[in-house]
DNA sequence: TTCAAAAATTAACCCAGGTCATTGTCCCGG
DNA sequence: CCGGGACAATGACCTGGGTTAATTTTTGAA
């Protein structure tokens, strides 16, 4: 697991691709160098954590390159996978930072990963600078509020396979690619017991609803690949809960 | 239903009691005096929609007395409410006007309220005078999201009866007295339907969990009264969810 | 290349809680 | 004073998905 990691990756905030579809992203040239003064970059293997449940928030992460999920556990080892998950230009552990409170879910690596670290008081002092970040900050967190709410709504009311399949479809958004036959192709970023996490459920559970789907010829799973034949029998599924 | 509603009442920002235990305590005497001005107060019943679901945002509602949920349904009609009660002092639909989106739930009043509403403009110019009110929202929107995402594991890994409990540990906190017993008398805000929508359940479901609860004599329910003769006891459910 | 640990699949079992139906009470408006 | 509609309690029934356990496959470290 420990290849030469800790190394500090040439990373520059002015060179960021993903900067103009983050936060930052209304930062003044000067502010910009600041931040890039401040930021601290390095690599994260699969399975570290950015930060733990219960640690207190030094600051915040932007996730450069790679994939992070945040995960929150209970006494008695259960856990969920919180939300969308982190790719390039996501920001991590502001929620913490902004609610002035410790970390309530940890940041578990799922993809190795380049995150650059902003520490706290450098943060606010941007944010005091130029009250913009801070209503960026205030889209953000919303947004993901509302999120949220939606989740909690769907918890309660979809049954397990409906869920897995609102997954799926965000999936395919996201990294599925359409084959010459008209047919859907993607690679899930996940494993099973984190596609669980995702959808609130035992791996077992996922497992079982797979096959079914596969029975009834929506999806073909094969190791991290899925196959569907045709996208609109997935969507017709979230409509109506897939009776009519 | 209908008494003497839509009466303006007298309602002023400088005399509101839960001014300083809300968004609106970083104002200064001037910003007080241009919100003062601007907001528009009004009588809601029970029963009475502030705000539905898929309406556009176009401010915020502060409530000065009452007592309002906030409700999400389905196509199925299934419903939930959604995170704590609004109560003096409480902010409403400041999600969405942040957010820059459509309310993506609705605000019910439960108890007759008296509610005074500020237009999204003026709310943004206030924020763009004073950032301290910007960085405010922040703290409220990053709390409740913490909230949310507490509430997310509770519901997947949690049983019904352990909600219920911490739903009524809440209730406890807010509007519990504690007799010379040494129990602990309390009135529910809540409808047995508007409980389940709480917890994420059916009416049905909390009833049968009360049933229990007494034949344990944990707690005696009667309409909206409730009587904990020990609260340890419902304290202790929670931990290691009652068994062991 | 090898081995142990993690991931995956499948099957059998079972129970929390959703669904449906019945009955009774309370409250409000006419 | 009556009647209709929300609220409440309870029982019978049934199923989605959790639990446990056994087996196989994949993975990655040495």
């Amino acid at each position: 697991m420990v290849k030469e990691k800790n190394t500090e990756p040439r990373v520059s905030c002015f060179t960021c691709q993903m900067r103009n579809h983050s936060e930052w992203s209304v930062l003044t040239l000067r502010e910009l160098e600041f931040l890039d003064s401040k930021k601290v970059c390095r690599q994260y293997a699969r399975g570290e954590f950015v930060f733990h449940e219960g640690d207190p928030c030094r600051g915040i992460y932007c996730v450069e390159r790679g994939l992070v999920g945040i995960r929150k556990a209970d006494a008695e080892g259960n856990s969920v996978l919180l939300g969308q998950l982190a790719e390039s230009g996501s920001t991590l552990g502001y929620r913490p930072l902004l609610a002035g409170e410790n970390h309530r879910a940890g940041a578990e690596v799922l993809k190795e990963s380049t995150i650059c670290f902003i520490d706290k008081s450098s943060v606010w002092e941007l944010i005091g600078h130029n009250p913009n970040l801070g209503v960026q900050f205030l889209r953000v967190a919303s947004k993901a509020l509302g999120e949220a709410e939606e989740e909690i709504l769907k918890l309660i009311t979809l049954d397990l396979r409906t869920r897995l399949v609102h997954l799926l479809l965000i999936f395919i958004k996201h990294y599925g690619t359409i084959l010459e036959s008209g047919a859907v192709m993607l690679e899930l970023p996940l494993s099973r017991p984190d596609m669980a996490a995702m959808v609130g459920a035992r791996p077992e559970s996922v497992s079982r609803i797979i096959r079914k789907m596969e029975n009834d010829g929506v999806a073909v799973f094969s190791g991290r690949m899925v196959n569907i034949p045709e996208i609109e029998r997935l969507r017709r599924e979230i409509w109506r809960d897939h009776h009519i």
